[in-house]
Formats: C-alpha cells, structure tokens, sequence
RNA sequence: GGCGCCAUAGCCAAGUGGCUAAGGCAGGGGCCUGCAAAGCCCUGAUCCCCGGUUCGAAUCCGGGUGGCGCCUCCA
C-alpha cells in the first residue's frame, strides 16, 4: 500500500507500526447540523481507505469522532431552548443515517467528546504539569506554542510575523496559542466540572484525548493514520500533534491523509459562503449509492467541483455496472475471480487510484457483456461476474443493490402493477404483429418515465 | 504577506521521462432489433503559454498566465 502523508508531502510506502494492523482516527463532524456534501466526501473517502486496507488483509480499527461540545452548538441551544443532548443526538442520529445512505461503514468507535472528558483532564494535566500549559486569571488554560520546539513541524504552515490574523484573547502569550479549557462564562454556557473548575474543553484537545484513550500505542507513534479534511491541517492537527507530544512524549500519528473539498462554481462549499448542499437534501433526488459512486470518483486529495451534469453522467457509468448485474441475476456465486481482485487492488493501493480501479471494473463490464452476448448460458460465466461484482461491493461500497430495485427505485407499488399491466397488453400487442399499438403503449410509458428493454427473457423496465 | 495545490479531448478524469496519452459521459458511424432500448464494434486530444535540461518531456527546471485552498469556525 502506498498512501500520500500530508506531513512528507509525497507518496510514501505504508508500514504499519504492528504488522498486519491498522489503528485509523478519523476527525468526524461536529454535530449541530446536518452534514453536507463535504462530510460525505471525507467519509467515503476514507471508507474506501478502510476498505481497501481491509481487504489487503489488514485488520483495521476505525476511530471516527463526534464533536458534542462547541461554540457553534451552544448557538444552536440559545436559537431553539433546545438541550445539548436533544441537539447532538438528533444530528448524530442524521449523520450516521445520511452516512448510511452512502454506504459508509460505521466506525469501529465513535467517541463522543463530553464522553471523554476524564481523558481531557488528564492531558491537560500533564500539559500543566509539564510546564506546556498556562491558566488565565479568568480560568482559561491555554497551550504555550512558545515552549514545544516542533510546534509548526507537522504542517509547516506557520510563519514568523505577525500578519495572521487570530483569535484575539487578552492575557494570551502568544497569538498561536489555543485554548486547552475555557472557563465557563455564566448563564449561557455550557459547563463541566472539572480539576480546572467549571468549563468545557478546547476543541483540539479531544481529538487527542480519545485516540488516547481508545487506539493508542505506547511508543514513538500513538496511532498510524490520522485523517480528515484538507482545512484541519492546520491550525487543528498541528495542534494535536504539539498535546499529544508534549504530553506524553510520542508523536500522534505516524501518517497524516486529508481530503480535498467539494467546491461550487469553484469555490469551496461552506456554510459561511451559503453554498453548502445537505446530504439529506440530494437524497431526494439520488439513490445514496448513485451519490456516492459520485462523490469518490474523483480522487480523494483533489478538488471535487459539484455539478449536476457530471453525477447524472457518473450514475450512467453505474447503470452499466447494474444492467450487466440484472444479466446474472439469480445466479450464485461460486469461486472468486483472483485476477480481478487483484487488478482492482492493485490499482486502489496505490494511494486509492480510484480512476484507475473505475476504469478497471470498466473493463470488466464491457468483457462479461461480450462474453455474455457470445454465451448467454455460460453458468461459470456468469458465476465469476457475480463474484467480482461483489467484490467490487466489498472494496468501493457499489454494486451491492438488488439489480431491479436499483432501476426502480422511488416508483410505488400502485405504479409498479400499471407499468407491468402495460407491458403484458404491450407484449400481447406484440405478439399479434400490432406494432403500432405497442409503439404507443411503449411511448405511454415513456412519458411516465420508464424506459423498457425487450430481452430474451421478456420486458424489463427502468425508471429513467 | 507565509505555506501549498491545480491547469490533459465538448464535459468528468488517469497518466509524472520513452511502445499508438487509460477510462466514463456526450456526439458521429455500424452490428443487433418489427422499430427501439440495452449491449457490442469503429470514431476524437500532442497535454495553458514561453524558455531550458535531455537522444527523448504532458511528465524535470525557470519564468509567465489563469484557478483553488489553508493561515479565522469549517470535512
């Protein structure tokens, strides 16, 4: 395997620090809203990750995190009087159902942060112990960037003068300093007991805390991949990195993967630019697995510019999987096609290739339809394309749907008895060389939005 | 200002020193079909511009032009 380290800045060769074991922490979403097209993006992405990691024979543990403490959820609670809990369980609840809907794995455990507290405490701790650490005069600790010599050498993008912009807090020694606890602030806070006094934790400190917590080995790297979006390079994994060190004295993850955004009209897709698309929302138009077939077929680390025209052009590229899919349906598989497999892997290990392996699976639609227009009746034949169609299922996440309800997806029962009712007078029409009636039930249909195909075996339909 | 990324056919997108520059969508032609659809076959680019290195570059170096990201919450 060879993945793409944002700290090296080049393709590295993937050594595990426990051979045949992967420890994987990926930030996951702070949940005071509904996800978007950004988060699907990062977590299929690395759900592929996973998945090819898996299936190279490794056995992975996949750490994805909620962020249930946060500005932005406090915000959330003083607009609708609403709990923390009844906020962060309902967008976790949304999450992982959206998630779900993309066909990304649930992680092996998913920590939450106002679950993980003690283990805050404890580095903070040893932060203050250590000498890392100071407290304000109002009960703020913050982290002495000042003190850790590596500070700044994970990301490298931190610089000597004084033209960034920060956040502005009276007493902070320097400007890079972040905030390890913030002292509860009144009324309207949310707060937490703790060694510090009442408050709640800073946002890098937790990510820290619960691999520490869950995943960690003892020795120079605590974990091997650190995921998550192109944005949380800095100032947020540089700022892991520099607790985690100087806490307890190995590095935080040996390597660090990211994910390039989903941009609209080529500008990012955030919130604060109004131009963000909820998961929830796209689902109402698109089968999740025709979003995520999308959404990963263009390489993890570039930009994905969303465009409407292109995932209408990417669920075609699927259908192809799927009419081949209803080619051999019915038909068990029986022995796995290693060629395939390994073509397929082959082209995902290689810092997930996915243009590659897409064009691989390509490849083999087109020669199982050739070898299946020669010999339709070929048993072997069409074991072997059900196995690698459900490896394909197994490595991308697509492929695993039941052919026909794929094509007919969001049609209801009633529709469903009035199409086959008009393509039995259509056949019957047929049968008695009456084409003009049955190119006009055909159009009929049509106009309903089902498209239909004479096959050998009858007439199947698909809604367009 | 600091640190990076990107620019390949109408569109999406691999390839990063060397046979004829993958694959998909769209388009054109054909086979099949009662006609279609599906499937299959055929069909398209010399790689943003300029200069350099090299026997040889889309691929390396320098300089442009254009676009994007992080440095502030952010996947």
């Amino acid at each position: 395997m060879v993945i793409y380290d944002s700290h090296q800045r080049k393709k590295v060769k993937f050594e595990p620090i426990k051979e045949k074991e992967v420890r994987m922490y990926v930030c996951g979403p702070t949940v005071y809203d509904d996800a978007h097209l950004g988060h699907a993006r990062s977590s299929i992405s690395f759900d592929l990750l996973r998945r090819t990691l898996e299936s190279l024979g490794y056995k992975v543990t996949f750490v994805k995190n909620f962020t249930d403490i946060d500005d932005k959820i406090i915000k959330k609670m003083n607009e609708t009087g609403k709990s923390l809990k009844e906020i962060t369980e309902y967008y976790i609840d949304s999450y992982l159902r959206d998630m779900g809907a993309l066909n990304v794995k649930r992680a092996d455990i998913e920590p939450k942060a106002t679950e993980s507290l003690e283990a805050m405490f404890d580095l903070i701790n040893k932060l203050l112990e250590k000498g890392y650490a100071y407290k304000l005069p109002n009960g703020d600790i913050y982290f002495d960037t000042s003190k850790d010599e590596e500070y700044c050498q994970l990301s490298h993008k931190c610089q000597d003068d004084e033209v960034v912009h920060r956040v502005e807090t009276e007493g902070k020694k320097n400007p890079a300093d972040f905030a390890l606890w913030k002292a509860c602030k009144g009324e309207n806070d949310v707060c937490f007991d703790s060694p510090f006094g009442p408050g709640r934790p800073g946002w890098h400190i937790e990510c820290s805390a619960m691999i520490k917590k869950h995943i960690a080995y003892d020795g120079e790297y605590e974990i091997d991949i650190h995921g998550g979006g192109a944005d949380l390079f800095f100032p947020h994994h540089e700022n892991e990195e520099a607790q985690t060190h100087c806490a307890y004295g190995g590095h935080l993850a040996k390597y660090w993967m990211h994910n390039g955004f989903v941009q609209i009209n080529g500008e990012k897709m955030s919130k604060s630019l109004g131009n963000s698309f909820f998961v929830k929302d796209a689902l109402k138009h698109y089968p999740g697995e025709v979003l995520r077939f999308y959404l990963m077929s263009t390489h993890y680390r570039a930009p994905l510019n969303f465009s409407e025209e292109d995932l209408i052009a990417s669920k075609k590229r699927l259908d192809k999987l799927y009419r081949l899919k209803k080619r051999v349906y019915g038909v068990n598989k029986k022995q796995e096609d290693k060629e395939f497999q390994n073509a397929l892997l082959n082209a995902m290990r290689d810092d997930l290739n996915i243009s590659k392996a897409l064009a691989v699976v390509d490849e083999f639609v087109k020669v199982a339809n050739e070898a299946l227009d020669k010999n339709p009746k070929d048993k072997a034949l069409k074991q072997k394309i059900v196995s690698n169609i459900e490896f394909i299922d197994k490595l991308l996440g697509v492929g695993g749907s039941d052919a026909y309800e794929y094509f007919q997806a969001g049609v209801d029962e009633e529709t469903k008895a009035k199409i086959n009712e008009l393509i039995e007078k259509r056949s019957a029409a047929k049968k008695e060389k009456n084409f003009e009636l049955a190119d006009k039930i055909r159009d009929e249909l049509k106009e309903m939005g089902i498209m239909i195909q004479d096959t050998p075996a009858g007439t199947v339909w698909e809604k367009v």
